[in-house]
RNA sequence: GCCGCUAUAGUGUAAGUGGUUAACACGCUGCCCUCUCAAGGCAGAGAUUACGGGUUCGAGUCCCGUUAGCGGUACCA
């Protein structure tokens, strides 16, 4: 029997969920599906600073609303930090790793990037750290005598490092291009490619999936598995989500439109962005692109994985196009899809949430509530359109809109056949599809008019848009009471 | 600076081991439907496969170079 997969998702509390780590996360939770395997969450939270309660409340929340649930987990990597240091000390006894008494360099008034690039520079072709050969009894003893040292790792000086990534293939690096890196600091605290790797063994990880960003580092980590007698798991980098115009994207700048609660806030449904993200970088190889989970789950393999970064093409000046075109189609393609009753909810949150909400929806006005979200649906990309664009619908206070008033209720000669139309309407016996139709098509022709000015006039009295359902769906719709009273009331808004 | 990764229409992706007019989706344009707008149906525009060399009878697919973007290079993660 092959081994059981075990994958990670391990998201650092310093932001909340954005779209990348979203996307990460399902990747692993497929791939984990895919195998039977065990899919598990661990928040690197060592970096105390930088990292906050609130973010990993928010991380949850976003995997949880996505339902990328863990099979294990949460874990806080902050909880294992004795194991690190223990592992660390170990490395040092064994002499692969060794004390370097070399003062923490002061920050400055220089950018990290750039304390980066000088302190490269500074040291291309220099020697290795000289505390690399320090007898370990010699460095035991200033230890104790209370200098402080952080703990580096030893690197080889001559040779290559490889190892075969699943998605970008056979990986090399040399190992004169790897300086001794620091397990832990020089105050005790464990670092990342440690931690990481530890955590990994502890936690019987098989498969690292993550971000090409951490393609290179990977060669310090696997000198690290094998430092410590452990044979490396099988790593597969995915390729990253960048901006428009091939831009990275900064968390200043586009802070909004990648976090995942904002999808959940402007309307998304969870399955439409997770179809969305898994296509961002990964294609089953067919036609298809609409998939169900389960579908996913079957069709899912690293080998579909594209290797070039894929750009997320939100537009932040324009409001009809807020995200990627693409992921709003998707959007409203799930949003036609779904079966009305599981649609209504969602629609049911935005009515509360935008102070619509009747209880009479949920009881009496139940079928009424899932004929006009399914009579909406069609023309709307997100649930929360059916509160702004559908409030009409819902409210009868609702705006007029001004295009809409000028280019349907211009006609003078409406002044009188709105009222009119109002009269017929609220005389007739049935008030259906049909019954209306017929009554303001016999009453445009008495009063020699096209069907299409009263039509058109009418939506916009009802509804003060110049867009929308079939004139006679909306008046059964909003009902004979509101129609009527919501033509009369249009009168005033004639030539205007 | 050094190291690495990547490069197919505006965007996301296809195109088994090199083999006819580079495919699909979104977006865009037009037409049909029609009381409007969507949805749906149909049609179309848009790519000398970043650029330059090479290997080959033949290259988007292999090799080299250039360029660009991105990543890494930290006692961050």
């Amino acid at each position: 029997m092959a081994e059981t997969v075990r994958v990670r998702f391990a998201p650092s509390p310093t932001g909340y969920l954005h779209v990348g780590g979203a996307r990460t996360a399902l990747f692993n939770w497929l791939f984990a599906r895919k195998h039977n395997g065990t899919f598990i969450l661990r928040i690197e939270d060592t970096d105390i600073q930088r990292s906050s309660e609130a973010m990993v409340q928010g991380i949850l929340e976003g995997l949880h609303w996505l339902r990328l649930d863990a099979d294990e987990g949460p874990f806080f990597q902050s909880s294992f930090v004795d194991e690190h240091r223990a592992a660390a000390r170990r490395l040092v006894e064994e002499g692969k790793a060794y004390y370097d008494f070399t003062p923490k360099e002061q920050t400055d008034d220089r950018t990290i990037g750039e304390r980066i690039v000088d302190r490269a520079r500074a040291q291309a072709g220099k020697e290795r750290n000289p505390y690399r050969d320090l007898p370990l009894k010699e460095a035991l003893d200033r230890i104790e005598a209370g200098e402080r040292a952080a703990v580096r790792l030893k690197v080889p000086e001559t040779g290559v490092s490889r190892f075969d990534d699943m998605v970008y293939g056979p990986q090399e690096r040399d190992y004169a291009d790897i300086e001794d890196l620091v397990l832990i600091r020089s105050d005790g605290h464990p670092l990342y490619n440690l931690s990481v790797v530890v955590d990994d063994i502890e936690m019987g990880i098989t498969h690292v999936i993550r971000g090409q960003d951490h393609l290179t580092n990977t060669h310090k980590q696997v000198l690290i598995y094998r430092a410590l007698g452990v044979e490396p798991p099988k790593f597969g980098h995915l390729p990253l989500i960048i901006a428009p115009g091939k831009e990275k994207l900064s968390k200043r700048k586009h802070g909004e439109v990648v976090s995942v609660t904002t999808y959940r806030d402007r309307g998304f449904l969870p399955d439409a962005l997770v179809n969305f993200l898994a296509l961002l970088g990964w294609s089953p190889g067919g036609d298809q692109e609409i998939m169900s989970r389960d579908e996913m789950i079957e069709k899912f393999s690293l080998d579909g994985i594209n290797k070039a970064s894929a750009v997320f093409n939100f537009h932040e000046n324009d409001p009809q196009n807020w995200t990627d075109p693409k992921a709003l189609w998707m959007n409203a393609e799930y949003m036609r899809a779904m079966p009305v009753d599981e649609l209504a909810p969602l629609v049911a949150d935005q009515l509360k949430k935008h102070g619509l909400w009747r209880d009479e929806y949920a009881g009496e006005q139940r079928e009424w509530l899932l004929r006009t979200v399914d009579l909406l649906r069609a023309r709307y990309r997100t649930t929360v359109d059916f509160a702004t664009l559908g409030r009409p619908y819902f409210s009868n206070e609702f705006e007029y809109e001004e295009a809409a008033v000028k280019k349907n209720l211009k006609d003078e000669r409406l002044k009188t056949l709105l009222p009119g139309l109002a009269d017929r309407l609220a005389a007739l016996n049935e008030f259906t599809h049909d019954g209306t139709e017929k009554a303001l098509r016999a009453y445009s022709e008495e009063q020699g008019v096209k069907a299409g000015l009263l039509i058109n006039a009418a939506r916009t009295a009802l509804t003060g848009q110049a867009v929308g359902p079939g004139m006679f769906d909306i008046m059964v719709t909003l009902g004979r009471e509101r129609t009527v009273e919501r033509l009369r009331r249009a009168v005033d808004l004639v030539g205007k």
